[in-house]
DNA sequence: TCGGTTCGCGGAATCGGTTCGACAGAAGAT
DNA sequence: ATCTTCTGTCGAACCGATTCCGCGAACCGA
């Protein structure tokens, strides 16, 4: 089931059969129709492999995830669908690889084994020994979330400090003077976790800028981690009266923590945040929030495609500020 | 940087060089050290393309997923990564195909562009053309789910009968007698889902093998769904005392509407269910539950690279029946 | 010393496409 | 009638690996 067969039956030469389906030479439209009548009878499609030997493109993507172990976010699963999705609908095919780590075989794989024609990664660390890696293959590749030397590399993230920032004023304009931050997991935020560290950097500036004393809470990413998160804010910070969070996770948490304490939002306590829609519309009263774009695959795809097809241009990247959504959650400060 | 130059480099021909690799045939310790000392010094791995094309082998397996529009749920999201996981394990990669239609291009360029070794296939619909497809084109295959007429294919599924089953008799020996189930949303059980059907028919079984009055219900697939579910269950249904449900997503809504209507678990109502674990233990207090088993992708990885290697053998199935973690949300049936 | 093994390696075919150069025949120009 | 220009097709080279076949040298026993 090889183009020579097709060409057989078809009574013309290989390259025919080729030029009749690329359509990069003309072909008579009778001997065309009489390839497609035998190409539609067999279903014939041509082997990727041998294509990609020749044309020296494989038509592929990779996308390098984290490892299973780590449980994807939700945000994460976000892009995860819109690369795939966006992908599909160029005709492309996405190859995953599971790698955290540095070396990794299913990273070197796909990366020195010309396995696809180019990587996006997700999970970027500050400093990231995958991206020096695919820098020195030279093969195209964006990041979703960047490096600290972001210089000279094509990404596409999400503008933490902004958005944070425009949480804070948003509160600050509705009257509060002590605000909150529940970040990311201790670990993340000690490891130097971009996402993280913007948010925290836009926070203080923020609450600087306005002349407002806040808090700022490591808080792990999940639905204890919220509670506990939450138990430790009203102990020791009794007067804040808003939060501002990029946890996501932990907003199940917060909401369980909030109820039990017989605090209602946003009467007592204001909240407003980064997460993706779902999240926000699941927490009791809806919460105000950036939704966190679930186009952002799309983009990292598209800035892939233009890198591979020109890959001398300047690197470009994308900084998404999504306009916070005001739902229900927040609200004047209380008059006590 | 291919086979020819690391070649020539060594001073040897082109099938030394491959036969150095793979270890196919004998070839002195000196000329092999040659050779790998070229290798590394020029980071060179071989085209995977040439490979698979000589081989008629790809060392890719396919993982078909639902399309980006329906979101993922946290169990399917599992599969996802344990299958990446385990074809990683064993020097496989995976490549992705979002296709819930019937002739997607990106299914049909998977399954007869010969890109990969084997097809993984989730989300099975009773009747689900993309299985008969499969079988045309003899790929290997195996699906997460099963269709009506299982005979004959290999997959691997959980045993939401026995284990719905198991939860009202679990329920029962506690005293229950009017028990509910939550099944999932109406949409999915009109379409034929297997595992909602399945459900159903574990539940009406257990019920009437027990002599108890049971009232099943669907329930959109989260939060407010959820909410709604309960709202429902106590309006029309009030003298339910215990809810068994296969809708993890639905949980958080479900604590909610309980907490509102305060109405306390398990001392008023008992629940157990079919959840990954961390939902079952976001619930509050955790919930009883059968946990779905995560490392289900591995068991369909490991299926599918028998069938690879042995096309001929029969077709084996899988059907899981992870037992149920007692915590804390059933109890005795309330005295009134 | 000679015939037969064994060992290590090279040559060449092959997988299934794509693409370049060539070429026959028809059409148009002079 | 001859020369050029298209048109449509074919043959062959090539992409980069794997693998079968065979060859020379070393080795061994008689």
């Amino acid at each position: 089931m090889n183009i020579g067969e097709i060409a057989r039956r078809a009574g013309v030469s290989r390259s025919t059969v080729s030029y009749a389906l690329s359509g990069k030479r003309v072909v008579s439209e009778e001997t065309r129709q009489r390839i497609q009548a035998v190409i539609d009878e067999l279903d014939y499609r041509p082997n990727a492999a041998a294509r990609a030997l020749k044309e020296g493109r494989t038509r592929t993507l990779g996308l390098v995830i984290p490892p299973a172990s780590l449980r994807l976010t939700d945000m994460q699963l976000g892009f995860v669908a819109s690369v795939v999705e966006a992908a599909a609908r160029v005709d492309l095919d996405v190859l995953l690889s599971p790698s955290g780590g540095d070396h990794d075989r299913s990273f070197e794989r796909i990366v020195s084994g010309r396995r696809v024609d180019g990587v996006i990664l997700m999970e970027i660390r500050l400093e990231d020994e995958r991206v020096t890696r695919l820098q020195q293959t030279g093969l195209p590749f964006v990041t979703i979330g960047h490096t600290a030397h972001p210089q000279g590399t094509c990404w596409v993230d999400v503008d933490y400090a902004t958005l944070v920032a425009r949480c804070v004023h948003h509160l600050a304009d509705l009257g509060h003077r002590h605000i909150a931050l529940i970040n990311r997991s201790a670990e993340l935020v000690a490891a130097g976790y971009g996402p993280a560290q913007r948010a925290l950097t836009g926070f203080t500036q923020a609450i600087t800028q306005r002349g407002l004393t806040g808090v700022d809470l490591c808080c792990a990413d999940d639905a204890p981690g919220g509670e506990a998160c939450l138990e430790q804010l009203r102990d020791q910070h009794p007067d804040v009266t808003a939060i501002a969070t990029i946890n996501e996770a932990a907003l199940p948490g917060i909401q369980r923590a909030l109820e039990r304490a017989q605090i209602s939002v946003p009467t007592d306590m204001s909240i407003a945040g980064i997460a993706a829609r779902h999240w926000a519309e699941d927490f009791r009263p809806p919460l105000t929030a950036a939704d966190v774009p679930t186009e952002m695959g799309n983009h990292a795809v598209d800035l892939l495609l233009e890198r591979i097809a020109t890959p001398d241009a300047p690197p470009r990247h994308l900084l998404l500020t999504p306009p916070i959504s005001l739902r229900s959650s927040t609200g004047p400060v209380p008059t006590r």
